[in-house]
RNA sequence: GCCCAGGUAGCUCAGUUGGUAGAGCAGCGGACUGAAAAUCCGCGUGUCGGUGGUUCGAUUCCGCCCCUGGGCA
């Protein structure tokens, strides 16, 4: 970072779970005023502080800290929620907050934000409902040949058992009429376009990175993440939302019910996140190759030479 | 020390009447446009403990050695 001679306009820092990201943003946003400005899907959920490894109380009050725990776990959150409002806090931030710095793992939100995303309309929350419900009557197999009937276009482009796509395409054409590959093929202006932006990756070797995820998992579990996970059962939600899909959630909530041993809970729960981060990395791979990437927090802040994935 | 059981993939194990081996889990690669910590596609990654012998050929049969359990002392 220490090599841009100017102030880029906004930083992005991306890298797979448990790299460090977070401290590297605090970090940065201290030393050159900054906001930071969440891009993980899962940290905007107010409930799950904990286990979506949310800065602290107190890291949050050495800067400014934005979309962090905005939305109950009961709401449904998305790539559009998130570009909107993280387009208010980028805008916000320059208005006083300093330099706009956008961290998180979540790969989609950052080519939403790099690439624009096609603007589609709201689906009605009862299309929804009724596609995710046939899910489960129809089956997958009858998911994918109902969008055959109605939109072949996107039949041809999923593979027949993706589920969620399935269920996507499927209510795009139910509630406007139009293929979603049609929609998806409309130009977005993106919110970071042709500005310099600083865009860091880090990306630490899968062994330490992997034995980073278990310690801190470990480190959850010891502040109190049985009781995080205790309040949100509490509140009886559906365990299909996305909030109770955050990794550990779904582990330690058999734990709790007597399913399994906490020892059990526990490598369930690190093995998924094991799995994320190497998912995460195929996106950076894919996605972020011209970034700058760094194999730790240090290299990220102290400026030292990138490297080449 | 003796007896028994076992040493095969990262782990737990199956198997080969002798023709260099396969499951689960873990792992690896990939896709990705509104629930993305999601969803989906693909891939066995191996000195069959070591060393001699028998054999055209040994992971498989035999000898010896090493290691790990259990038993007897």
């Amino acid at each position: 970072m220490a090599r841009h001679q100017v102030m880029p306009a906004a930083i992005l820092i991306a890298g797979p779970t448990a790299s460090g990201k977070s401290a590297a943003a605090l970090a940065l946003a201290e030393h050159l005023g900054g906001t930071v400005i969440n891009a993980d899907s899962m940290q905007v959920y107010r409930e799950l502080r904990l286990l979506t490894a949310r800065p602290t109380a107190a890291d949050e009050a050495r800067v400014p800290h934005r979309l962090y725990g905005l939305v109950s776990a009961s709401e449904v959150y998305s790539v559009g929620s998130w570009l909107g409002d993280a387009a208010r806090a980028i805008d916000e931030a320059r208005r006083g907050g300093g330099v706009p710095i956008l961290v998180g793992g979540t790969g989609l939100y950052f080519k939403a934000l790099l690439e624009g995303l096609a603007p589609i309309p709201d689906i009605p929350p009862e299309i929804r409902k009724t596609w995710r419900e046939r899910a489960f009557s129809l089956g997958t197999e009858g998911l994918y040949r109902e969008l055959e009937r109605r939109d072949p276009a996107m039949a041809a482009r999923l593979k027949p058992r993706d589920q969620q796509r399935l269920v996507r395409a499927l209510e795009v054409i139910d509630a406007t009429g139009v293929s979603l590959a049609e929609w998806q093929g409309n130009t977005a202006v993106p919110v970071l376009a042709g500005e310099a932006v600083a865009k860091l990756v880090i990306a630490p070797e899968r062994e330490p990175l992997y034995a980073a995820i278990g310690v801190r998992f470990d480190r959850m579990v010891e502040r109190g993440a049985l009781e995080e996970v205790e309040a949100l059962l509490e509140l009886g939600l559906d365990p299909g939302l996305p909030a109770m899909r955050a990794h550990g959630v779904r582990e330690l909530a058999a734990y709790l019910a007597g399913t399994c041993s906490l020892e059990e809970a526990v490598a369930k729960a690190k093995t998924e996140s094991r799995r994320y981060a190497k998912r995460q990395m195929t996106w950076l791979r894919r996605f972020m190759r011209d970034w700058e990437w760094f194999p730790d927090v240090r290299s990220a802040v102290c400026g030292a030479a990138p490297f080449t994935p």
